[in-house]
DNA sequence: GCAACCTGTCATATTTGTGTAACACTATTG
DNA sequence: CAATAGTGTTACACAAATATGACAGGTTGC
């Protein structure tokens, strides 16, 4: 599940969101919007985006004031801004960047070049993902090629199943709630019986197959737990 | 589809700009222009040029900073670019040089002198891996003769096959999601359906003919993959 | 201007993956 | 040795992802 990435617009003109929105939707994006600094505040704190755009003359708190807080602020600092800025405004440039803003982009813009300005911001924004293949006594995974294989055989593992194991292969050796599970390899936001996780272990497990399967190992009580130790 | 190559000049003064526009459409080149990195940026963005002639001197950003924002992003990354320099001007052709520049050509200088420049840059940068045939277990391409062939026999196919085919060939061993290879294969920033690399995807396994087809192989959830290992 | 060819998008099959519930086991506890 | 809670298994309906065939514009070359 590579959820489309969250964007937010901040802007006060609507019709300049949804242009913007339609243009980012286009490519790929999800957006949501908001008219002014609170509103936008509101929104980020609700639902933390991976990214904000963000204009720089709103009422009431400018652009770069609203990028400072957000700096400030722990649990925001991290996400990307871009800043939209009215033509030749160098001054506004410089302070955007004091102010911690990831890039500008000068209004008028066409959509190519802000997709471009965007990517190229998520792309060195966002971590790297795990890409080094992991191996574990003949069993291994490689997240580049997305395969799997049991001494060199290769193994058939639905998405899930995949992402689970890709998970307990990057976190041995500890056990994890149902729950845990669930969030870490379904994601935050959905609602699915625990008891499903057991399906899918079942299904990882079969997969597997005998010389493997020994790995994914039940904690009863607790949850499971992926280990080359045994029990 | 191998039409001349464009190439972006971008200086402030639109005079000098028109002459070295006129003496490369001359010799055979495709050019466009643009007076400040602002819309040089958007330029290259829309429509990524096979190369950049940069002026030095240029108000708002200078000349250098925009080639090491140019250098920084990996979509624009391998563009290469020629700078104009005043006369006399060491200091910056080491800036320059250090700035990832592929040449330097001091003003005033003659158009016979300029081509000669850029073919040479052309020559030197242009002809990376592009070169060379590719095959694996029997279907070869080779880029030279824009040729495909599936033990010997001529394998017929579209424009954007053919490119979708390349890029496997010269990345195998790799899942990519639908929109990596719109991004890789289409160009930067077409609005597409993902889906329509579905479409293509279908039309090169049709292409390629059973002897061939399982080198392309989907990866559910993900996307594509193009390997000579089964499964 | 015509014909052949490409392309992107739909609508529609097909295939594959997912979550649940029901039931079978197994370890634990007293 | 129950009684019980925790897991393992399996079958299955339905959701989601992918494959396929057809089509309407758009280009290109003649």
């Amino acid at each position: 599940m590579s959820a489309s990435k969250r964007v937010l617009i901040v802007d006060d003109e609507a019709p300049i969101r949804e242009m913007i929105a339609v243009a980012l939707e286009m490519a790929g994006y999800d957006c949501f919007e908001a008219e002014n600094a609170n509103d936008a505040h509101a929104l980020i704190v609700d639902d933390k985006p991976d990214m904000v755009l963000l204009d720089w003359m709103m009422p009431g708190a400018s652009g770069i004031e609203f990028a400072r807080r957000l700096r400030k602020d722990e649990t925001t600092a991290d996400i990307p801004i871009i800043m939209l800025t009215a033509k030749g405004d160098e001054e506004n440039k410089i302070k955007g960047l004091e102010a911690g803003v990831d890039d500008y982009i000068t209004k008028p813009f066409s959509p190519r070049e802000l997709v471009a300005r965007l990517k190229a911001v998520l792309r060195r924004t966002t971590p790297k993902g795990i890409e080094e293949p992991v191996t574990v006594d003949g069993l291994t995974l490689d997240p580049i090629s997305h395969r799997v294989t049991s001494e060199e055989k290769p193994v058939e593992l639905g998405p899930t199943e995949f992402r689970l194991l890709q998970f307990f292969m990057t976190h041995q050796d500890r056990a994890y709630s149902r729950s845990q599970l669930l969030d870490m390899v379904w994601g935050g936001n959905v609602y699915v019986e625990e008891r499903t996780v057991d399906v899918h272990i079942r299904r990882l497990r079969k997969a597997l197959g005998e010389r493997h399967e020994y790995l994914v190992q039940t904690v009863r009580g607790t949850g499971y737990r992926f280990s080359s130790h045994v029990a």
